[in-house]
DNA sequence: ACTGCGACTGTACCCACGGTACGGAATCTC
DNA sequence: GAGATTCCGTACCGTGGGTACAGTCGCAGT
């Protein structure tokens, strides 16, 4: 059951608690929410007790702070890998981010339960349990989706002319935008299918607008 | 404080508080998250007691299934008065479509704090928490949003092709997700704008997709 | 004036859960 | 083998959801 890859430098046995702690967490707060998640039940998850809980994190808003940071990670890990695909497949920077966003739908649609949730968005929606600390790093997850898509946005924007005045920034965020209230209707509905649909409707916005008509 | 407006069938008292337990839960619940918002304090700001509030509802969950009754039907009435009046402006369905997305993203704008947050995203980002009831509930008003938008987009599609091939129903639920999406945004930037922002680009988006070349 | 019902209040209690405190014990490292 | 790291066990507190139930208050109908 266990996604803890085979590591060079192997991470001493507290890092491996650690882990394991946290991907229990994700996964039971993604599906029942922040709140509804008990200790009591990721530590049941992760093979330890309770006392071993605390000793690894002082208390749950510290859980949160570890479980954001983990997702900022693996997000730029993810649209990374997306992005370098897409320009390693053509130099033309249009028909890279097209590949890109074409690659982030399947990975979404090969979900076969469905994206699990954004933990971003259950911060958000639960402010007052989590500290300014939390607040300001689910912030900052934000901010690095807005650059990764700004990036390959102004390389679009360089060399086709958009078709449409319109704000790249605010463009960027749309694509967050999107893909944050496409989990958000897949859940609603209960239609995993609903978010990669979504993203490449958007896909085809991003077409229009720059393609050369 | 009270928007409770002088009805000239006036409610029973029940009825009334009913609804000022409501209108507080509502409140708490969208700016701190459903869990995080006790019993206690909903009756402290509703002013009645612990068994006032458990005479009119059974547990929290009946509250959250009247809650989401109540937002199907606000949203209803908000989203058919933003239309009523874009066709009230112009005769020709697109137009009338593009002036309705104004006035809901100027809607929008014009909150000072930012939108306070949508219950559909707060059930199902705490699904466990809620029965099957409230679930399918939950399911309901999306489908509510889906079916106003799709009467404009279709009577848009009508009379303008699209100049890309597109499913209507994944675009009219397009409209829902870039909002509920918005609204994370939003609140997890603190850039109360930006909500607005988004629904004017997938308003350029509907132009660019239907409006004449 | 009496009755019955709707709309509560007050009190007492149970349980789950977050969090604290602290004394160990096993394992690993140097 | 000393010390640090990594846990375990147990006891305890406060908060909050939820139950149970007896009593109160005002109003409508007779």
């Amino acid at each position: 059951m266990g996604t803890v890859a085979v590591l060079p430098k192997a991470a001493s046995r507290g890092e491996q608690t650690r882990r394991r702690i946290l991907e229990v967490a994700r996964d039971a707060i993604l599906a029942k929410g922040f709140d509804a998640t008990s200790i009591e039940e990721i530590v049941a998850g992760a093979e330890i007790t309770r006392s071993g809980f605390f000793y690894h994190f002082r208390d749950k808003n510290e859980l949160a702070r570890a479980l954001l940071e983990m997702s900022m990670h693996e997000d730029r890990a993810l649209l990374a890998e997306v992005f370098r695909r897409g320009h390693e497949l053509s130099d033309d920077p249009l028909h890279a981010f097209l590949v890109g966003l074409r690659l982030l739908a399947e990975m979404m649609a090969d979900m076969p339960n469905g994206h699990p949730g954004c933990i971003v968005t259950t911060v958000c929606y639960q402010e007052r349990l989590f500290d300014r600390e939390v607040r300001a790093l689910n912030r900052q997850v934000v901010l690095n989706w807005r650059a990764i898509f700004l990036a390959e946005l102004e390389a679009v924007a360089e060399r086709y002319p958009p078709s449409e005045p319109v704000d790249l920034v605010a463009l960027a965020d749309m694509l967050s935008t999107v893909v944050e209230g496409g989990i958000v209707m897949s859940k609603a509905l209960g239609e995993p299918r609903l978010l990669a649909e979504q993203i490449l409707l958007q896909r085809t916005y991003v077409k229009l607008l720059f393609a050369p008509r």
